[in-house]
DNA sequence: GACAAAATCCAAAACGTTTCGGGCGGCCGT
DNA sequence: ACGGCCGCCCGAAACGTTTTGGATTTTGTC
């Protein structure tokens, strides 16, 4: 209805007007001239719908928040969405968002994005080891984007952020720090982030030539890093460092570690990953990684609109390196405190709780 | 291409295709199945930029995210999304979600969504008192409900959380366990929620019977809260209770108050707002008010669809009730403290600080 | 002044869906 | 046996845009 009121009250065909704002070359100057700023004058902007009807692009790509059953979703999405959204704009696409509890649910969100054609690409987060979502979008032949790499067998684009690299770095910096039972808190084995970031723990343990230590895994929750990291405390041999596969569970654990007498930092490090602004406002304040989310949103949105355009996707990776940020949950261990904790792990501590 | 396939491999016209899925009833039963079944065989979803383009709705609604330049977004919008993912999904709409700092950019994504056709409806969330977008979307004739009241003209759908009632039981409440001298840390005025937080307080204080106290006011950030705790703690008469109008403000100024040299809780008490996960695993554990989220969007996107279908605003008002989460920031004053307090503000906080 | 070439413009088709306005038999009532 | 009604089906138009393939006018050249 617009192009057409655009085009009665110049006198011009729609053709031309369509022509005009598009650019093209076969139009004159001065006629070019005249449409736009009609245009601009009654505020025109194509209808979307007609746009996607005829070009067969929908001008938008989708992406699905996984938000747990009971609990509200990761503030690691709302991240995500902030750092692509300036970008999106840019590149004159829209953003549609589901949430869905994983499983069923999720597929079907993913189902119904891809097979109403509502969008021209995807991106994926959080991706598993052996992804189905991946899988399936492989099948359907849809651009997409991983946020973390997977085991898949086709190659697929993806960004991801060396955490075996950051885990390595953190365990080197625990055992220098006097540090030689160092566990992990880590996020079930499914997860690609998990098992990379377990593989970092491993390689740093044998390149300080410590011993196996134990790993704990389960959804990163406040909650669960509070279980687990109680488990650890309670192991006859507790370690002295507890090195986190996220910064929520690393929160848990400082409350595990406060609340089995110990005094977190002092008594026993933390290390996380994700720098949540949390992390700077608990106590002892988190050392923990900080990943690059603008510079892995660009990438990835890059990626994905090279993918739409066509390009082979074998080609668009990127690995991208996190950032220490040292604060105060891992500091240099006492050197008598080292022998002490050998023979009896609570000598040192009274049993006194701060707060 | 897709009814039309479906017409053609049973040998039936478009016309009827659509109509036996659209459920209309001059359509034979045995059609109907048939219809159905080879639908569901192919996994047929109907194209929506057509659907749109011929039903003139958009088949979504949108929401735009407040990110600042810096920061990141309120976890609060993670909510948001999550509590009306759900519901979105069973009305069969879909979610557009923009990100845009407050501003000029803030608009632009508005007229974008609005002026392209994409969206039928919008979500407003975290409300000023004057709103332009609120002015500016009744001026064009998008319906949408607003998260939060304004001081609108001419009335609007709106869903809101009863602030002022929940402050003036905060105040009851610390009035009650001794305190005289109750601040408010506050988001600033333009808010809605901050103007009707305020409200509540200072009606709290009148009925307890208590002084003016004083107020500071800042964007809700932990680094706010911090350092507006820290001007209110070195006041002459330094207030005893600080009631934070959200939760990242309290979780600065627990840190503030240790800051100071006092303890949280025991020397200071704290109530914020929100009930963030984070709330729960501070220290002291951060008492606080949980807001019915479920409740509200449960509302407001019934509002939404009522709009949509062209009900009047006029009677599209929600006031829900916030739940006091009673934690540990907040305990009962000791009663020679009080005395003591009025004398010397300083004189039993020995300036250790915990952790 | 005539012809070709370039510069502008436009009609019509197409994208996939919904819906309006019939059309065609068969069944009922008389 | 005949008119009318009902049950079932379909052709065609429309939504607003882009694009194809000319059509028309202007310009350039000899």
């Amino acid at each position: 209805m617009s192009l057409r009121r655009i085009a009665r009250t110049l006198g011009l065909s729609i053709t031309t007007v369509s022509r005009a704002l598009g650019g093209f070359d076969d139009v004159a100057a001065a006629t070019r001239a005249r449409v736009r700023e009609e245009a601009a004058r009654i505020g025109y902007q194509p209808n979307r719908a007609a746009q996607s009807l005829r070009q067969g692009r929908a001008g938008a790509i989708g992406v699905v928040l996984p938000t747990p059953p009971g609990h509200f979703g990761d503030p690691f999405f709302l991240r995500l969405l902030a750092a692509i959204g300036p970008l999106l704009a840019r590149a004159g696409l829209d953003l549609l968002v589901m949430a869905a509890p994983p499983g069923a649910e999720e597929m079907r969100a993913y189902r119904h994005l891809v097979e109403s054609r509502r969008i021209d690409g995807m991106l994926v987060a959080r991706t598993r080891v052996e992804d189905e979502r991946v899988a399936w979008l492989q099948a359907q032949g849809m651009p997409f984007v991983t946020n973390g790499r997977t085991a898949a067998a086709s190659p697929h684009a993806w960004v991801d952020v060396d955490g075996a690299g950051a885990f390595r770095t953190a365990v080197r910096r625990l055992a220098t720090r006097g540090h030689r039972r160092i566990a992990l808190l880590n996020a079930p084995d499914q997860y690609f982030f998990a098992r990379d970031r377990a593989a970092g723990w491993r390689d740093g343990l044998e390149a300080a030539g410590l011993p196996e230590a134990p790993m704990r895994a389960a959804e990163p929750s406040e909650e669960n890093g509070h279980r687990l990291a109680a488990e650890l405390l309670a192991l006859p041999e507790p370690p002295t460092a507890l090195l986190c596969a996220t910064d929520r569970l690393a929160v848990g654990a400082l409350h595990a570690i406060a609340d089995s007498g110990r005094v977190a930092g002092r008594d026993v490090a933390v290390i996380g990953y994700d720098d949540l602004p949390a992390a700077g406002w608990v106590s002892p304040a988190l050392t923990t990684f900080a990943q690059p989310h603008e510079a892995a949103a660009t990438h990835a949105l890059d990626f994905l609109l090279r993918r739409i355009a066509g390009e082979d996707p074998a080609s668009l990776h990127m690995l991208l390196a996190a950032d220490l940020v040292a604060r105060a949950s891992d500091p240099p261990r006492a050197r008598e405190k080292q022998e002490a904790q050998l023979e009896d792990p609570h000598a040192e501590s009274p049993g006194i709780r701060p707060s």
